[in-house]
DNA sequence: AGTTGCACCTGGCTGC
DNA sequence: TGCAGCCAGGTGCAAC
């Protein structure tokens, strides 16, 4: 990559994107635990050679700045992908739509749901269907529309596959839970931090992940929240006002 | 074709 | 204090 220019970052589902000089794409994944840091070197100043212990990445950027990629668990990657094979690559080709774009209504939601056979946690996990959604915020998202993990996925359509009353809370919770999220700088557990150093805060607001056994925050509803496994993951849900 | 379970890693917490 | 066991923002792949 030496020598070339990032021309154009951009975000596809959870994955970044750097568009080079010379045309190829750098794609990266954060996994659970990665985390890239933003330093802009004080003029003239030598930076440290000190690595931190779980830094596998450095980009000198020309002129002193660098952005250096630390990750724990190692579950983050980067690809380089050549010249115009963006649209058919393997991680990007079967990608779903943007959470926050205007793809995702519920025409789309209920078109894809129908005749799954998985449970709604599991759909809405799916990258395939919507790229973006991780555990907490699907656990989130279930929550604020009322609606089981456990349930069918084909139940937030029609049997022909229109959206019904499910179907339009179901988008309207995945999106306010995201800007609500975002709005709040993300969800620090404890290793996601802004490129600046910064935590985020919306940890802070979780209605039900990680509140196993505490009372479910809906009004008028006396539930507890419950913990379960869902395909190896963990679901918090208040088994009382999610049906 | 669609699902499920496991593999990939390290670190932090809990309970004995 | 030490250590085993469990858990964690995700994804890909082999096996059914």
């Amino acid at each position: 990559m030496t020598g070339r220019k990032v021309e154009r970052l951009e975000r596809r589902g959870k994955y970044l994107l750097a568009h080079l000089s010379d045309g190829q794409l750098l794609l990266m994944h954060l996994g659970m635990t990665g985390c890239f840091t933003v330093r802009k070197s004080v003029n003239g100043e030598q930076e440290s050679a000190e690595r931190a212990l779980h830094e596998h990445v450095v980009f000198h950027m020309r002129g002193g700045p660098t952005v250096s990629y630390e990750d724990p668990r190692r579950f983050g990657f980067m690809v380089l992908i050549p010249p115009g094979e963006e649209a058919t690559h393997p991680l990007l080709r079967h990608l779903g739509v943007e959470p926050l774009g205007e793809q995702l209504d519920a025409a789309y939601l209920a078109r894809r749901a129908l005749g799954k056979r998985t449970d709604l946690k599991a759909f809405l996990s799916d990258q395939r269907i919507i790229a973006g959604l991780g555990n907490i915020y699907v656990c989130e998202a279930l929550y604020r529309a009322r609606l089981s993990p456990t349930r069918g996925a084909s139940t937030v359509a029609t049997a022909k596959g229109k959206p019904n009353a499910r179907t339009e809370a179901l988008v309207r919770a995945v999106r306010e839970v995201l800007e609500d999220a975002i709005g709040a700088g993300g969800s620090s557990m404890r290793d996601y931090r802004h490129a600046d150093g910064q935590l985020g805060s919306f940890q802070h607001r979780f209605c039900v992940y990680g509140r196993e056994g505490k009372p479910c925050f809906h009004k008028g509803c006396s539930g507890t929240v419950q913990r379960i496994v869902q395909g190896g993951r963990s679901t918090f849900y208040c088994p009382r006002c999610q049906r």
